[in-house]
DNA sequence: GCGTAAACGAGACGGTACGTCGGGTCTTTAA
DNA sequence: TTAAAGACCCGACGTACCGTCTCGTTTACGC
């Protein structure tokens, strides 16, 4: 059933390791520092067998940061948009910080510098965490609790917004009292017509 | 006055050649794909020249965006907050659009890769656009134009970090209606207890 | 008597195809720019089958020679120095020339550079070829066809010397006139006191 | 007039080093066992210097072979055939011994193994030595010392073909009895007709 | 003017990392 | 047991840039 054809199998061990190595280098070096060769080094582990199954350090990265689970936050449906927001937002700004910080961080720097890894971070990525909380204030919406007129696209794309400027920036902490202010932002502007 | 002793003066033509070039370059290959070596080449002088003046990479990109103007926009005291608002944002936005929005991805691409210019972009060019436009609200409050309980550094930095959003991820484009659309949020937030 | 014991036996045809494969890659390529991996994949047989039955890229080589039979030219005796001298040298001359020349020259270069090899070669290959020739011309010496002073050794040396630098140089054509006229010089010192 | 234009000049130092290291290192290690990275690693010396100036380790052995003086023996006049020939072979054959053989043996397996520099080996090392002995036996043919009839380029291929193949082969040493014993060969087989 | 001195172009230097290739070995499934 | 397939660790390949260092040359200034 789970024949997977001739053929040695991958080695899962090498894959964790080498997830676990650029997590543990970026946050030691950062992530300009941190080159293809130490990975394999570090990870223990032949540069080609990095290379045979990621095309880019920031495919890497990535990938330990899926592994890392903090998926994205689930919307679950408590029947209220406030208490909905408040609870998607202080999950989803505790999920970037401390060694998340640095990975994201990582990220969209590297977004910037590679077009195709662009491509695939922004609609992979980026789109599916906004849209996650579009889906949560589109249930607002239909139960009421929110201006009809409200532009839904443009209060998502604010509050990820000041999540990434905190990121990138780092003049001011990710906490919970940041995601309180953040949640309150979006229900004043979601109600005011 | 103007004596600066003994030995040939700087040349003002190799200087704005490296400025050019580092443009034209990023504008051709993106920041990541241009070196030092190829900036030398493209200006046409030599890379001892370039690192004679410059220390890193970014440090030009930085000089290249002063010099092509853009300074921060003025905030002319128009007596109106609303219209302060408005003609900031526009004026802002309008400076990051085009050519300068890949020179500004690329610095805040670098500020992730090395620390101690992360320092310099994060106090020298941030902080000093946030301070602008603080001032601006600073007078609105003074005026009674804002509700007295506003916190003014949560709207800067949520005016700047939409900004900066659009500059990075460029799923939206970055025009005349999302200025208005962000001066008209501030200007809510601004008033709502 | 043919029971090999239990298992799968092996495949005769891939042994023939390796054979083939690295004929027909040095004739294309040229021994150092064939690659133990080129050769199984020309064969389509696995690497591990190859290492299995070969130590070494030389080793292939040789069974290669061998297979395409070209066995030491047997001294088939005359009664006359001079005639075995001749035949045994024509014979000689060419089986050198041709696809053979590629391979003998292949031989060589891989025992200048591998010693385990060199040893290989030196006594199992062109000691066994240069004990014919003295043999054919110790019969010539005992039917007293040839002076007593005579330096065995350093004729039959002679005569392979001057066959392999033509192996190896290539100025100038092995063919029938270049056996003969071995032939002759051989002659000419063996006669001379 | 020694001017070299502009840029730092060649490091006469660094070029030294080169060919002492890959003379050292095959010595120690055996022509196949060196590799590009060793040689720059033994001299001291970047990778990229080395592939500047020499495009494969062949090119680096000729040059060390150069270098280390034993030009080709300057077949000087003595008026006799004979001794010219004594001292031309005694001369060639003790600058072939030693550390040389090993350089010489890698030579001609590199020839074997890349044909763009079997061409330069060729014109440019084999024929210019051939070519000495050719003019020194034209001397004495000139002289009368010779049957009209001898062959001399056969002659000359004779001699170097039987020291190459002790090069390649060392079964027996390369020594002054040896080159002696070449020397008679060459003059009797020159003075027969 | 004439020397001093800094900036300039050119380009070689010691390094580090790149991404790829091939070497041999090992681990799976199939015959 | 052998075979095909293919992943594994290893080390070298030849190249690209890094930032530094000589060179010879140019261009100001101050004596």
């Amino acid at each position: 059933m789970s024949s997977r054809g001739p053929g040695r199998p991958r080695s899962e061990p090498a894959r964790q390791s080498v997830l676990a190595a650029v997590t543990h280098l970026i946050g030691r070096e950062g992530y300009g520092r941190v080159t293809m060769e130490a990975i394999a080094r570090e990870a223990g582990v032949s540069k080609q067998t990095v290379y045979r199954w990621w095309p880019t350090k920031a495919a890497i990265v990535l990938e330990a940061l899926n592994e890392g689970a903090a998926e994205i936050a689930p919307a679950t449906d408590t029947g209220s948009l406030s208490a909905d927001l408040r609870r998607f937002l202080r999950r989803t700004v505790a999920g970037a910080d401390g060694r998340n910080a640095r990975l994201l961080a990582a990220l969209m720097a590297a977004a910037q510098l590679d077009d195709a890894f662009a491509e695939s971070f922004r609609t992979g990525f980026l789109a599916r965490r906004r849209l996650a909380l579009r889906e949560l204030l589109q249930r607002g919406r239909d139960r009421g609790e929110m201006a009809s007129s409200a532009d839904l696209d443009f209060l998502v794309e604010l509050a990820f917004a000041a999540l990434w400027y905190r990121i990138l920036v780092r003049h001011q902490p990710l906490g919970r009292h940041f995601a309180d202010q953040l949640a309150d932002t979006v229900l004043t502007l979601a109600l005011t017509p």
